[in-house]
DNA sequence: CATGTTGTGTAGACATTCTACCCAGAGAAC
DNA sequence: GTTCTCTGGGTAGAATGTCTACACAACATG
């Protein structure tokens, strides 16, 4: 009982964003690498659907937040991937975007958790 | 620099259901005195729009999470409010809500600071 | 009794995620 | 040299839940 259970989970909106521009801050990589990659750190417990990517990227890119380019690669350069960079805009979006959250996740564990003191 | 200034933060989608009902563990409450719980206990972080509040508190209500009632209040119970109340199926939502939510956050945590150890 | 405050409510805009499709290129199978 | 599968990129439309902006009734105060 109380299995405690790791199944997928649906994205809280508006993390997915963050977690793109964290993901890219380690250099460029294409939409497939992203996902991945955000699903291998959190353990396979936060799935990144195709149609919330790709919506999700060319947002950043509108904003300016990263840059993307039509790049060969793979042996022999036999394919192009869309390459994404975070663009200065980006990284500074980025830091506060996580202190925003950082802000946010306190203080909703201060309602779930009243008497658990901080570290 | 650097200010980490308290602004007030848009809620993110999905917790405001959880708020509530962890609000209620308290004992009954109605729509205001839950709101102003929130924000007090988020240091202000948190605002609760009525706009948000009271279709939430409808949806939980037709969910069986919480029940309502219509009752005299107040000096001389002059006025009548709606008390919401935790049901027992919304005591066990609660629970699963918070146990998803702290893996969800770990989740994100790990992706955000790679570095950091958990406490 | 006019006005302000409190408490409850709805309507519609908005943002973001989801499911479910579509398509192109590359490599392997046949 | 077609066909099949896998990888990578993409869109459309539904669902969800928040927001802003109204509306209104009960009560208190002047």
């Amino acid at each position: 009982m109380s299995k405690e259970q790791k199944e997928r989970v649906e994205l809280l909106q508006g993390t997915l964003d963050m977690l793109v521009l964290r993901t890219l801050v380690f250099g460029a990589a294409h939409g497939h690498q992203i996902a991945k990659y955000i699903q291998q750190t959190s353990e396979e417990l936060l799935q990144v659907e195709h149609g919330s990517l790709y919506p999700a990227l060319h947002r950043l890119e509108k904003k300016g937040l990263i840059s993307a380019k039509w790049e060969k690669a793979g042996k022999e350069l036999k394919r192009e991937y869309k390459y994404y960079r975070l663009t200065a805009a980006g990284r500074k979006k980025l830091a506060s975007e996580e202190s925003k959250w950082r802000q946010m996740t306190e203080a909703i564990a201060r309602i779930l958790w009243p008497g658990e003191a901080e570290s």
